[in-house]
RNA sequence: GGCUGGGUAGCUCAGCUGGUUAGAGCGCGGGAUUCAUAACCCCGAGGUCGAGUGUUCAAGUCACUCUCCAGCCA
């Protein structure tokens, strides 16, 4: 029997539109699946939707749709989304919705059932939970909503200050209580069982801390959308339970119309978002026991994108990546590099247009794309267009050793094997960023050898055709290896490069480690050149990504509400435990979004003429300013705009300051106050706001 | 507050079990070159490795204290 793999990406709640982060996990892991397949693993690959619950319920109402149809559309859109950016290699796009999912949950949920704790108790029992509802929001208050007043026994609803009422509803709870020691025992005698270990970490303490049994269900009169429990008209199982249960139930357990859970499950990776750890360690890992179902071979939690600055994205900061804009402006190939370069498994990455690009133009265009098209270039130019051998005949060693070319090939395979070993060592360590580098190391040694070497003077010796040869039958060479092993990451682009090599196998069924140097015929005919990374024009397309920026946002979109998916995975983490309710008001998010005219007013904005502009020594961004607001000094002002304006032009212009902001010291310098300037870019290029008529130092703002 | 992880060149990061003058890429300055996508190659500037104390012949690398940042605490 061959060896197998299996790769889960989460299921994605299917309230909300795609986003870079489902971008991301499911590129990461079609690129494993890819890498796996080609080293023969019977791969299976999934990835879908989470289509239950009350949040997905009152979405769907809102928008006047029935949740049936509202998650047809959301996960419709999903892999709309997934098909843009060429993620369609998943064997299945999981959705909790399918008749095969109800049928085979409830299964799961009778094996649970009709098993015994390790501590011999029932799993499952019928409870109550109790929780704080406020009538006025028709909604349960988790802690963060409600607040306890001295001197009183019920908390305050936070948005309409009334007291809560104490509420409580029927619900079978999971015995997770008695899952600690076994729990315990499993994770820490499994290093790898969660990484990295930071986050397994936490998880450890999160187990050592006690664990309180889990709500499993919620009637049906309050939250309909759900599988019903089993031999219970009454209740309809909770999101957690229904959708981990996903990642076996696709593949066939406890039901017929799946199949390959035998083969697949016994070596199970899931890729999660930090914020789900806990669901995929703690909840799934006791169901799966309970169930006497052995564990995934890991969980690994990744970090998460977050913008150019390093703040979170959403809606409220404005700066989520948009997919389409990604899309229009970005080869898929670019993205998956960059996407894999340049976050460090497991960290937390930043992502910005600029680096993208600077990213694709260094690595990409200027490194790999460079590399095929000088050879091809050569190839064509010297040889006709054909792949010389790469043999140096004896009497010819001299004439190579003077070129620098070492007429034994040995140390060029040794080094590449070495690469090609250490890529797939740091691949299946998940450490992509670093299995990348190793690559650039390899083409930064073949551009040496190509500088060095110099072929156009080679060419001019007739002495030196068999040096020549040899410079391009290694570089070409190598550059075949490069294309299997980067197969994963970008396949478009290095079928490409295959193709322009004159090769015409099935790349994606290439395995790495069987890589044998020579294996290059001579006398193969390349195939036509064209730049298969072209060189990203930065400013242009900063341009129009802004520009673009400005219509999206007056367009008017579908609502996401309660904005992004690591917001509602908490949510909806609360809501399974305690049954307290969830999804924020839209109309509440709206009314965040504003403020009173007394909070503004408590911005004391004026008018200031800049009397001062200097440089301070070793800052480069910082600028000193002393303006003056017609106080009795002129106020020291410390901002950053020093990569972008001249100080010296700066003198004699009125700005607007905030002149009721706390101090704070830069560079051993007190600020007392800031300037006001606008983003002319992603990159916060800033421009300073000033009047175009003549203003009174000192003016107020209102 | 408790726990966990991290603070290494302007930026993003490598530095395994302590051992020569602390590395890479990007960016910046200079040079060389033309096969190539203003590319590639060479040279250079830039770091008291968060602060301090200790262990040691020897410490980014170990211990302790402090500090800042991030995450987890249902």
């Amino acid at each position: 029997m061959s060896k197998t793999f299996y790769i889960t990406t989460p299921i994605y709640y299917a309230n909300s539109l795609p986003h870079l982060g489902h971008l991301y996990t499911t590129t990461v892991a079609d690129i494993i699946a890819k890498h796996k397949r080609q080293r023969g693993f019977d791969t299976f690959f999934l990835t879908g939707t989470d289509e239950h619950g009350v949040n997905i319920q009152r979405v769907a109402q809102k928008e006047n749709k029935s949740p049936r149809e509202y998650v047809d559309f959301i996960s419709g859109e999903m892999k709309k989304k997934f098909a843009d950016f060429g993620l369609t290699g998943y064997d299945i796009f999981m959705r909790t919705t399918e008749k095969f999912h109800y049928e085979a949950v409830q299964n799961l949920w009778q094996k649970i059932a009709s098993s015994k704790t390790p501590k011999g108790n029932e799993t499952i029992y019928k409870g109550f939970y109790e929780a704080w509802f406020c009538p006025n929001c028709a909604e349960f208050k988790t802690e963060s909503e409600y607040q306890l007043r001295d001197g009183e026994d019920a908390p305050r609803c936070l948005i309409h200050e009334r007291t809560l009422d104490k509420v409580s509803e029927e619900s079978y709870f999971f015995r997770l209580s008695d899952y600690n020691e076994t729990l315990l025992e499993t994770i820490e005698s499994n290093p790898n069982l969660i990484r990295p270990e930071a986050r397994r970490n936490e998880v450890i303490s999160f187990v050592k801390s006690g664990l309180q049994d889990l709500s499993i269900s919620r009637e049906k009169k309050s939250v309909s959308w759900g599988v019903p429990v089993p031999n219970d008209e009454n209740h309809v199982m909770y999101v957690w339970l229904d959708a981990l249960s996903n990642y076996i139930t696709a593949i066939g357990y406890g039901n017929s119309e799946k199949s390959g859970f035998e083969k697949y499950w016994q070596n199970a990776t899931h890729l999660v978002g930090k914020d789900i750890l806990r669901q995929h360690t703690v909840y799934w890992f006791s169901f799966l026991l309970a169930a006497e179902i052995d564990l995934p071979k890991q969980v690994f939690a990744h970090g998460m994108w977050l913008d150019a600055q390093g703040r979170k994205m959403g809606k409220t900061l404005g700066n989520a990546v948009k997919l389409d804009v990604l899309h229009k402006h970005f080869s898929t190939d670019a993205l998956r590099y960059f996407l894999m370069r340049d976050m460090v498994f497991g960290q937390d990455g930043k992502f910005g247009y600029e680096n993208l690009i600077d990213r694709a133009n260094a690595d990409l265009a200027s490194g790999l794309g460079n590399l095929s098209s000088r050879t091809f270039s050569m190839i064509e130019k010297y040889r006709e267009g054909k792949v010389p051998s790469g043999k140096i005949q004896e009497q010819n060693y001299l004439f190579a050793k003077r070129a620098g070319i070492n007429a034994d090939e040995q140390d060029l395979v040794s080094f590449l094997e070495h690469a090609r070993d250490e890529f797939l060592r740091r691949f299946d360590n998940f450490e992509f960023s670093q299995a990348l580098e190793i690559i650039w190391a390899v083409i930064a040694r073949i551009d040496k050898m190509i500088s060095d070497s110099k072929p156009w003077e080679l060419f001019k010796d007739a002495n030196q055709a068999q040096t020549l040869n040899a410079v391009l039958y290694r570089t070409t060479e190598t550059l075949r290896w490069l294309c299997v092993l980067l197969y994963p990451v970008m396949p478009e682009a290095v079928r490409e490069i295959y193709a322009q090599i004159g090769l015409n196998e099935d790349i994606s069924k290439i395995n790495p480690e069987n890589l044998t140097w020579g294996e290059l015929e001579a006398e193969t005919r390349i195939g036509e050149t064209k730049a298969v990374f072209p060189r990203i024009d930065k400013n242009k397309v900063m341009q129009e990504i802004s520009e673009s920026k400005v219509v999206s946002n007056e367009q008017s979109e579908l609502p996401e509400v309660a904005g992004i998916s690591s917001k509602e995975f908490d949510n909806k983490t609360k809501d399974s435990n305690t049954g307290k309710s969830v999804a924020k008001d839209e109309q509440q998010i709206i009314e965040e979004n504003f403020i009173g005219i007394d909070d503004f007013l408590k911005v004391e904005l004026r008018v200031g003429e800049i009397k001062i502009a200097e440089r301070i020594p070793k800052a480069d961004k910082l600028l000193r300013f002393e303006i003056d607001l017609g106080e009795e000094k002129p106020r020291q002002i410390l901002a950053g705009l020093a990569e972008y304006y001249e100080p010296e032009k700066l003198v004699g212009r009125k700005v607007i300051v905030v002149a009721n902001l706390k101090p704070r010291k830069m560079r051993g310098l007190e600020s007392q106050g800031m300037i006001c300037a606008a983003s002319l870019e992603e990159d916060d290029t800033p421009a300073i706001a000033t009047f175009l008529e003549d203003v009174k130092i000192g003016a107020r703002l209102k």
